[in-house]
DNA sequence: GCTTGACTCTGTACTAGTTACAGGGTTTAG
DNA sequence: CTAAACCCTGTAACTAGTACAGAGTCAAGC
């Protein structure tokens, strides 16, 4: 019913990426034309829905090839596997957040050190606390 | 002086790391032996130390380079360039925080939904909540 | 002086998550 | 019937490295 370009415009998603989903198992082979063509349907079109929905939160391929399993296993999984996965998910976000939150703090305080004026940069402070060991850190 | 072997010791550097910067122009090529072999000075240690810091602080490459390059042209660039630079890369991380927070705040939503229960996945509202339009963000 | 192990050299392929492009075949609208 | 618009495939690009194979080199011990 779908062709590849026609799953792309519906679902916002690249031509290509879903040509690459196919390759990496995350969206099952379509059935082709005589001529060879794509052919998609609706639990085509839902399950790449589903996967730019979890992309957009940040799971990756792995972690959404998971959670397509859970379903598609049928009755074998429990909502504890998905609310696992998830937490699991959150945790990892959480702790990207205070890395950067750490980062930044740190570059504020680099930053602070410089008056950014006109004079030469060799001299400057932000530079020199990259080049020697970092003091005023932590 | 020193080996490849021993800047990446010295410096906790990979060792392939230190030729891929020296591929991508990060760090200049070196001295060679008669046998061919690398042969790395204090510069070259200074040189991979700042990379190594400004790498943990979140530079890409192609902004370490450009800070790099301040510090290479003399005198004809100034603090202000620099602060600018700097300033940029922390107007970058301050966005992809905030980026995360929204994705996490949706997705501790969602995962409220579930009640982690013993029940199918098939149903798990986490699941139905990717499947579906997204009812009840924003 | 020779062997052995530790080092180094090169090119290449792999990772994730796409995107892009070349060179061909197909379908559709006018 | 032709031309545009689509689709097919394989392959390379991106970032920031990491890893590995196969060959050469160096240093230490015997």
């Amino acid at each position: 019913m779908l062709t590849r370009g026609k799953l792309a415009t519906e679902t916002g998603c690249n031509i290509e990426t879903i040509r690459y989903y196919e390759n990496i198992g995350l969206i099952p082979a379509p059935e082709r034309t005589a001529a060879g063509y794509r052919s998609y349907n609706e639990e085509h079109l839902r399950r790449l829905n589903f996967i730019q929905r979890a992309r957009a939160l940040g799971f990756t391929s792995d972690r959404i090839q998971g959670l397509l399993e859970l379903t598609d296993a049928g009755g074998c999984h429990t909502r504890a596997d998905v609310k696992s996965l998830t937490e699991a998910h959150i945790e990892e976000i959480a702790e990207k957040i205070r890395d950067l939150q750490k980062i930044k703090r740190r570059l504020r305080q680099i930053s602070s050190f410089c008056d950014g004026s006109s004079e030469s940069a060799a001299s400057c402070p932000i530079l020199e606390s990259l080049f020697e060991d970092s003091q005023g850190s932590r």
